[in-house]
DNA sequence: GCCATGAGTTGATCTAGATCAAAACAAAAA
DNA sequence: TTTTTGTTTTGATCTAGATCAACTCATGGC
């Protein structure tokens, strides 16, 4: 279940970008026409800035359209956990529903474009189509599995494990959505991968080390290549 | 954003035992009605049994009635990450919406009791009563919060500080069930304690100890006193 | 009630990862 | 181009929490 909305088949598709990734819902042409006009707002973010902030008023979710994010929350002395990073076809501001409050900040790290998706006009809409309301279900429930899977990672399993399944994760994503699944550029600082995986950036940046030493992958500044699938699944049994 | 089910106003409550907790979602006599026919499947479970298994199929959420649940998942080398506890009021298996599977175990830690609400009958009354569809959205919208709560919990807190923050926790929810926020029992053992806090038991133990000596709080065995709730909440900023 | 078993505490020691420090490298600005 | 600034790597050391071990306490079964 990716975190991935299906409003976007066919016509729609088209003006938000989320096409691929949508799973097909079945919608007929007239309810695809009712859907073209929940989503259609785009804005640019660039490299840096913030797509909301944590506190302010929540009217929209924002769908990933192209680009990266992360999200973040800041304890008071200025301590930061990564909530999660996002990419095409992800949605964004699910945690504000329940406080009608953004609980995070959210910020591109490149150059990136949403949709904005008006949740008061989602939640009518899924009124008159059902199939859109459980795939809406089904997208928050699968953010619920995810972050399981985030608290087994932190909780239960050592650096290496970590670093490994983040990966792994990142590899499928990436491979969904047509690239390369063994060959890909981090969008992201070794801090920031370490304010996700509960680790400092030095012993994020020591692990990855060691899988070059062991021809596991190699690893060049940002650019991530692995060698070998199978001895970097088994290392973390999958 | 407590994540307690709306569903049991006025008469439906007494069948499901949620009363109080429930958010007014401000029903008409007809609407209750029809929520009647939702909730009305009360099952017991027994301590040390299981409400349900990973990988079984999906067809209800479970509202606990009364009793004390914890739901973890288990790695193939029997590591256990506890995903959350569980009390009166609370909503179980949010997580198997997405793939119509539950992906952890939820056990009993007490003689418990909950409400069985068939998921497909609660996404169709939501239709009709849109009300109760916020509410269900806000609820998971809200499980997700709470998760981001416990990864910043397990990323970047120490022992004790996760532990006091766990205390807090459970604090405010017995308070807000009317028991007393400064006096209760804990249902689960110092190892389960540890396999939610990402800690060792004996780590659970000393930080216990640690408190005590510093007389903010006194420990019996299960049952824990916070005599100086003040120096407990500095102690994690709060 | 008594016994057996599981739960909890406390001490001694070990280690994974944090912290401190310095150098190498990359990207952006001047 | 050179400078500046931020990022990454690597080494040396330290420490919070894990691990190992022993003992105490509580509870449920008989």
């Amino acid at each position: 279940m990716s975190n991935t909305i299906s409003i976007n088949i066919k016509s729609s598709c088209a003006s938000c970008g989320l096409r691929d990734l949508c799973l097909p819902v079945g919608l007929n042409s007239n309810e695809i026409e009712i859907l073209g006009n929940l989503v259609n707002h785009k804005r640019a973010v660039k490299r840096g800035k913030y797509l909301h902030r944590t506190g302010t008023s929540f009217q929209s979710l924002y769908a990933v359209r192209r680009g990266f994010f992360k999200t973040f929350i800041l304890e008071k002395d200025g301590r930061q956990q990564v909530t999660g990073f996002h990419m095409t076809g992800e949605l964004i501001g699910l945690d504000a529903i329940s406080a009608e409050i953004y609980t995070c900040d959210a910020v591109a790290l490149e150059d990136s474009e949403v949709c904005e998706v008006p949740f008061s006009k989602l939640e009518e809409i899924s009124r008159v189509i059902p199939s859109l309301m459980k795939h809406f279900h089904k997208i928050m429930s699968g953010e619920i599995v995810k972050d399981h899977e985030v608290m087994m990672l932190l909780g239960s399993m050592k650096a290496e494990e970590r670093l490994i399944t983040f990966l792994l994760n990142l590899s499928g994503r990436f491979s969904k959505r047509g690239y390369s699944s063994v060959d890909f550029v981090l969008r992201m600082t070794r801090e920031e991968i370490g304010n996700y995986l509960g680790l400092k950036l030095e012993t994020v940046s020591r692990a990855f080390s060691k899988l070059q030493e062991e021809s596991i992958i190699s690893v060049n500044n940002k650019h991530i290549h692995i060698h070998d699938m199978d001895r970097l699944k088994n290392k973390v049994d999958v």
